[in-house]
DNA sequence: CGTCTATTTGAATGTACTCAAAAGCGGTGG
DNA sequence: CCACCGCTTTTGAGTACATTCAAATAGACG
C-alpha cells in the first residue's frame, strides 16, 4: 500500500474500489532539490502529499526577509489551502530542500471526490483540524516561550527535520535570526555538554 | 432564522427538515459576565456558537501569565477542538467578557449529525479551514511585524472587538505586555493626531 | 465615596536584532 | 585531487524594542 493510502486508512476506511478511484485522480510529481513547487503569485491548483523528500513553505516580506512557515517531510501534506480554495494568487513560496516525490490532488478532483466518496470530507476535516490545533499551539509557544525554549521544543518535536534542514531555516521557522540561533546553540553547549558530540567532528567552540 | 442557521447557510444549504433536526440537537446556554465557560482541566464536551456577547480564550503558563488566544463575539464558534475531539483535559480557559448567549453541540450529537446529514462535515471542514488559514496568518504576523503594526492590524481587522475588550487583554492577544501596548498607543497619538479624536467632533489637526 | 482594577509613565534591564567580519563546509571545475 | 567559490555558521560590538519593577493616575462599580 502506498504511503498516502496508509495515511488515509488511519482516519477512514476505504473499499478497494474507493481506494482505486482515489488513486486514479492522483498526479505524481518529482522535484529536484532547490526547485520550486509553488511561487508567489501562482494560483495554487493542487494540494500535495509528500512521499519522499523535504520541502519548505515560506513568505517574503516587504524588506525581503524570508519567513519559514512550514517544513514538510514524508507523510505530510503541503500547499496553500487559502489559494487552493479561493483561487487567489498565493503569497507563499514552496521549494524542495531535497529531491522530492509528491502525490497531488486538484481542486476539481477533490470536489468530485467529496461528492463521490463523502468519507474524504471527513479525512480532510480531521487533517485540517489537526493542523489547526498544532498551529494554535505554535502561536502560544511563540508568545509564551523565549527563543531558546522554542528551539529546544522544536528539536524535541521534529528531531528528523532538525537533521535535514539548515539551521538558518530553522531559525526562520522559530521567528529569530540565524545569528541568534547560533548563539542559542552555543549556550546549550555549555548547559549540557554531554549532548554536544552527537554528530561527529563537532568540537565545542573555543575562544 | 437564527444567527447560527444563517451562518450555516452561507456554506451549505439545508432542507427545512435538516435544519429542524440540527436545531433539535442544540443546547442553549446563558453566561453572565466573568463566568467561566471552560476551565483548565475540564474535558470539553461541546463546541459553542456565540449568539450574543463576547468571550475570551486564554492559557496560563507556569509563571502565572495569561495568554489570550482568541476572542469570540456574535457569529463565532469557540471552544477547544483538541479536548473536544480527544477527550483530554483542556489547558485552556474560556470566560465571558460580557453576558453571553450560546448554542452548543455535543461531540455525540455532532458525530450523529455527520452521519445523518453529511453536508455538516463540509460545513465544519470549511469553518476549520478558515480558522486554520487565519491562525497561519497570525503566526506570520507575529513573526514579521513589530508590535505596533500588529496592533494597527488588529484594530483594522476587529474594530468591533477593540471597542468591547480591555486593552490589557488585547495586549495579551498581541503577545505583549499592557505597558508596552500603552506606550504604543501613546506613540500612535503623536503619529496621527487626527485619528485620536474619532469619537467626538473632528478638529483640524493642530499640535 | 472608597475599593478594585485598568491604564499610564518612568527607569533600569534584557533579549534579540543589525551590521560586519571571520571561519567552516560543500560542491564544482580545472 | 585540490583550489576556489559560494553559502552557512559563528563571533563581536553596538542598538532597538519590549520587558520588569515600581508607582502614580484614572475609571468603574458597588
Amino acid at each position: 500500500m502506498t504511503l498516502l493510502l496508509s495515511h488515509i486508512s488511519k482516519f477512514i476506511s476505504l473499499t478497494p474500489e474507493e481506494a482505486a478511484y482515489f488513486e486514479s485522480v492522483l498526479i505524481r510529481k518529482k522535484l529536484r532539490k532547490r526547485q520550486y513547487l509553488i511561487q508567489e503569485g501562482d494560483s495554487v491548483k493542487y494540494e500535495h502529499f509528500v512521499t519522499k523528500g523535504c520541502l519548505r513553505t515560506y513568505e517574503i516580506d516587504e524588506k525581503g526577509q524570508e519567513h519559514v512557515i512550514q517544513f514538510a517531510v514524508e507523510g505530510w501534506w503541503t500547499g496553500d489551502l487559502h489559494s487552493f480554495i479561493s483561487g487567489d494568487p498565493t503569497t507563499l513560496n514552496i521549494d524542495a530542500l531535497e529531491d522530492c516525490e509528491l502525490e497531488m490532488v486538484s481542486r476539481q478532483a477533490l470536489e468530485d471526490l467529496y461528492l463521490r466518496v463523502p468519507k474524504f470530507e471527513r479525512y480532510f476535516r480531521i487533517l485540517i483540524q489537526n493542523a489547526f490545533i498544532s498551529t494554535n499551539r505554535r502561536v502560544l509557544s511563540i508568545m509564551k516561550m523565549p527563543a531558546a525554549d522554542r528551539y529546544k521544543a522544536f528539536i524535541e518535536r521534529y528531531p528528523d527535520i532538525e537533521q535535514r534542514v539548515p539551521n538558518h531555516q530553522i531559525a526562520s521557522y522559530l521567528g529569530i535570526t540565524a545569528q541568534s540561533l547560533s548563539r542559542i546553540r552555543a549556550s546549550l553547549w555549555n548547559e549540557k555538554p554531554e549532548q554536544s558530540v552527537r554528530i561527529s567532528h563537532a568540537d565545542p567552540p573555543h575562544p
